[in-house]
DNA sequence: GCCAACGTTGGC
DNA sequence: GCCAACGTTGGC
C-alpha cells in the first residue's frame, strides 16, 4: 500500500491549540512530544514536507478537527527528549541515538469544529482510523477520500488548500511528481 | 470520575 | 518469549 499523502494528529487545545499554532512565527509548529513507536515510525518513515493534516483537538471538551496544516520540514530529533524539565523527558534516550522524533507542522487554515460527534455521523468517514473504538494514536494516515470528504464537510476548497500546501515546505524533488491519489 | 482499550515493563 | 501488572489515552 503506498505511503499516506494525509494524517490527522491529535493535540490538546490546553497545550497546542489551533490557535497556537495560528500565532506561532511563520505559523508552524515543531510538533513535540510523541512518545509512541507507532506514531514515531509515521514521522520517519512515511512523512513528507507537504502532507496534509487535520489538526486535531483533543481531550477537551469538544474534541473534533480544529483546523488544516501541512508538513513543513523534515523529521529530525525531539528536542524535548533530552530536557530535564520537559513532561516528554526521557532519560534513557542516547544522544548519539535520539529515541523521538519531532517534524515542523505549518497552519493552513483554521477551519470550524467538526466535531467528533459529527464525523461519526458521516458514512464517508465510517472507516476513518481515529473513530475507530479504543484507537488511541496521536498520528494516523487519512485516506484520500477522507480528506476530500472532510474538507467538503468544512467547505474548503480543495485546489486553493493544495496550492497553498505546495507554496510552502514542499521541496523542488516533488515539485512535478505525481502525488498520491492525483491532485485533489 | 469512570472505564475500555492498548502499550510498556519486568519477573520468570 | 510469555504474560500479569501497571500506566496512559481520551471519550463520555
Amino acid at each position: 500500500m503506498a505511503d499516506s499523502r494525509y494524517w490527522l494528529m491529535k493535540s490538546e487545545p490546553a497545550e497546542a491549540s489551533i490557535d497556537d499554532l495560528a500565532a506561532a512565527p511563520a505559523q508552524t509548529l515543531p510538533w513535540t512530544g510523541v512518545r509512541n513507536y507507532q506514531a514515531r515510525n509515521f514521522m520517519r518513515d512515511q512523512m513528507q514536507p507537504g502532507d496534509g493534516v487535520l489538526f486535531y483537538h483533543s481531550s477537551c471538551p469538544e474534541p473534533g478537527v480544529a483546523g488544516l496544516a501541512c508538513i513543513a520540514g523534515s523529521v529530525q530529533a525531539d528536542t524535548t527528549q533530552w530536557d530535564s524539565k520537559s513532561p516528554y523527558h526521557d532519560p534513557k534516550s542516547p544522544p548519539d541515538a535520539p529515541r523521538w522524533l519531532q517534524i515542523d507542522v505549518r497552519l493552513l487554515c483554521k477551519t470550524r469544529l467538526l466535531s467528533l460527534a459529527e464525523m461519526r455521523t458521516s458514512p464517508a468517514l465510517a472507516e476513518m482510523t481515529v473513530l475507530r473504538k479504543g484507537n488511541r494514536l496521536s498520528i494516523t494516515p487519512v485516506q484520500t477520500a477522507e480528506w476530500q470528504a472532510i474538507l467538503a464537510l468544512l467547505g474548503v476548497d480543495a485546489k486553493a488548500l493544495d496550492r497553498n500546501a505546495a507554496t510552502y515546505g514542499t521541496p523542488k524533488s516533488r515539485i512535478g511528481k505525481t502525488r498520491s491519489g492525483g491532485s485533489v
